[in-house]
DNA sequence: GTCTATAGAAGGATAGAC
DNA sequence: GTCTATCCTTCTATAGAC
């Protein structure tokens, strides 16, 4: 079956080339973990991956493409709920998933300064920042941009820890969503 | 006066090595952050650097050092107290003062792969989360871990952001002590 | 689609003059 | 305490054979 535009298949080295870059990139970060270590643990050569992809920086961003897609749905099926609550709950749920499913994408993407500065100069990651904030309805909101920002950045470590990482993926998703709750209620002063 | 061991003044170079290095290790990352490019923003030569420390990961451990030296008395001052209440309060507070007034040394030390690595195979900071872990009496509940490490790792989040870091330090411990209280407090099933 | 070979830049680190 | 000069390694990236 003709499976997409072209009429070459889109090598499953690719596949595998990305799922070896993100592992990498999640150990070691983006910047400690040079093209040739990538080809090295793959068994090829570093003009095997240059192959697929014309330099590091459009490496980085090919790994990290899926994310920006569910990430770019995520926030527009959030902002189609009516109420603040509802919002959350839907945001909540579903980078909750993003994360505990991503294979550490998310991890690299909201931990890694290198990665910050090219999204920065690439895909404006400002810009979906501020979407979130304001589907959540954290923009004017002090107090909640933070405990948003925190949970964001914060998210991704528990999943590195044995305890937690053993745990089947459903409670996973229960413990994360519990602490998300608990740090973006709404307070009533 | 004498100030401390030896004869030899401690250069007042060093104090701005600290200074410098810090502020690029925060902003690019360690591994985004060459010697080079520290001694340019110094206005000196790589040479100087090294007169100083002799490696890069001495030098990372010694713009460190000064957290690690308070990190072990607040952990050492959170034991003394009794009830998890109190130890949970006593932790906080004092992990919240590190990271406001820390000039961002708990972001290079909490956030960065190569710090991660680096602190791993020498000071070994295992014992240390083991140490609060245990501390704050999270060490046989995997929920109040996984708390634990999202605001370890995302508390320095907030203070990027604009909103917050124009706050008056009161107010910025003010707000990330209310986001850990929330996410910390024990629940009962 | 994968290889060898290599260019060219940049990084960490050292020796020794001043 | 800071400099110049240099060494060695590693990195990104390209050219061109198979």
């Amino acid at each position: 079956m003709a499976q997409g535009v072209g009429t070459r298949p889109r090598g499953a080295g690719r596949a595998q080339l990305h799922e070896t870059a993100l592992r990498l990139f999640a150990r070691d970060g983006v910047e400690g973990t040079s093209l040739q270590s990538i080809a090295d643990d793959m068994g090829v050569t570093k003009a095997a991956v240059y192959y697929h992809y014309r330099s590091k920086d459009d490496l980085v961003l090919g790994v990290l493409a899926p994310l920006f897609e569910e990430l770019d749905a995520l926030i527009t099926r959030t902002e189609a709920h009516r109420g603040r609550q509802a919002r959350l709950d839907e945001f909540l749920t579903g980078i909750v998933g993003l994360i505990v499913d991503g294979h550490s994408r998310f991890a690299v993407f909201a931990g890694d300064p290198y990665v910050g500065r090219l999204i920065m100069s690439h895909h404006d990651l400002l810009h979906w920042f501020h979407r979130i904030v304001a589907a959540v309805g954290a923009d004017t909101d002090v107090p909640g941009r933070a405990a948003l920002l925190i949970f964001l950045s914060g998210m991704t470590a528990p999943l590195k820890d044995a305890g937690v990482s053993g745990l089947p993926t459903a409670e996973q998703r229960h413990l994360l969503l519990e602490c998300g709750r608990r740090l973006l209620q709404v307070r009533r002063r």
